[in-house]
DNA sequence: GTCTATAATACGATAGAC
DNA sequence: GTCTATCGTATTATAGAC
């Protein structure tokens, strides 16, 4: 009963970074199995197939984003919540400027696959957005939706041009932009 | 020497519609063939390897952007330059909400695999803010490279976003607000 | 539950006839 | 230059012993 559980969440963690880093179809299950230290043929005991492992894989994304979410609704304010987000962008910029943000390069990489575990991850950039859209709204504005999309995206987009450019400083002043804008509200 | 240089170009054709559509990972050489009428084996006589095929469809890209700004330096002042930019993106909405953009999907794709292509599909997004940069610059920010930057990488996440909610009025909505940003200057 | 061996297939790439 | 046949390998998935 340990042992299963451990093998399991052992797999979803090594999938999680492989896919973050080399993206689902370039990570095979072997990789998975081999980072896990679990023999190929067992991976299908837990997940019978590989987009089985995925739906693990953004299962654990969703949790992982709600707890931060969480943290976030500490701050008292809105804006301070918007701004806490912001910040948990700032301080991860080393990995999404190495790999990308792990929801949005996974959303543009199952947006051309079609199936059902393109709109799972698709649900992951809309939640953010409403959520964002929830402190808009909180504030008083009308157009609350809009702008919850439009943080979202500029976000990512900040994430794609320094992935791009290799360059963390571009998130840092960037994301720090933002900071500014949210702040004027 | 006329029926060469058809097959070679129906072939790149091909490859940057699959491509967009697909991405490179899950576009085979089979699917470029068939799409072009191309027997498989035949593809090799004109790219060596896939990457060949993928550096030429990348060089027709560029091309096609500067074909654009060419169009686009025909505005009088930098504003109407960055305007007739937006009004592209706009024009292009449909295609762009299914698949993305060519450029951003291609170099998120790119990014994760190393390698001498994601330099060259990367430069792309560079040249894109590069250009956006030189507007800013003529219009007298000091500002003009963090500018270029922001306005690319926002195109880029408003894109997203359309795509992952499958909606391209996110586009037309969002892409307009980003206007009558640059109107401001 | 675990692990080895392997089936089944897909794909990039090549050989060689025409 | 063109096309068919095929090689070599990688990868998802399964069979079946333990």
């Amino acid at each position: 009963m340990r042992t299963t559980t451990d093998k399991r969440k052992s797999l979803v963690k090594a999938g999680r970074r492989l896919i973050h880093s080399k993206g689902f179809n370039a990570t095979t299950l072997a990789d998975i199995a081999q980072a896990s230290g679990v023999p190929l043929g067992n991976v299908y005991y837990y997940f019978r197939t590989k987009e089985e492992l995925l739906d693990a894989v953004v299962h654990e994304q969703e949790d992982e984003f709600r707890s931060r979410v969480a943290r976030f609704e500490k701050a008292a304010t809105p804006q301070a919540r918007l701004l806490a987000f912001l910040d948990s962008v700032i301080e991860s910029r080393m990995s999404i400027t190495r790999h990308g943000c792990p929801v949005g390069s996974l959303s543009q990489e199952m947006n051309k696959r079609g199936g059902a575990s393109r709109a799972r991850v698709n649900r992951q950039l809309v939640a953010r957005a409403q959520w964002a859209s929830a402190q808009f709204r909180e504030m008083g504005r009308t157009d609350a939706q809009e702008l919850g999309v439009w943080l979202t995206g500029s976000v990512q987009g900040v994430i794609l041009m320094a992935n791009a450019l290799n360059d963390p400083a571009v998130i840092e002043r960037q994301i720090g932009q933002l900071k500014a804008w949210v702040q004027k509200f």
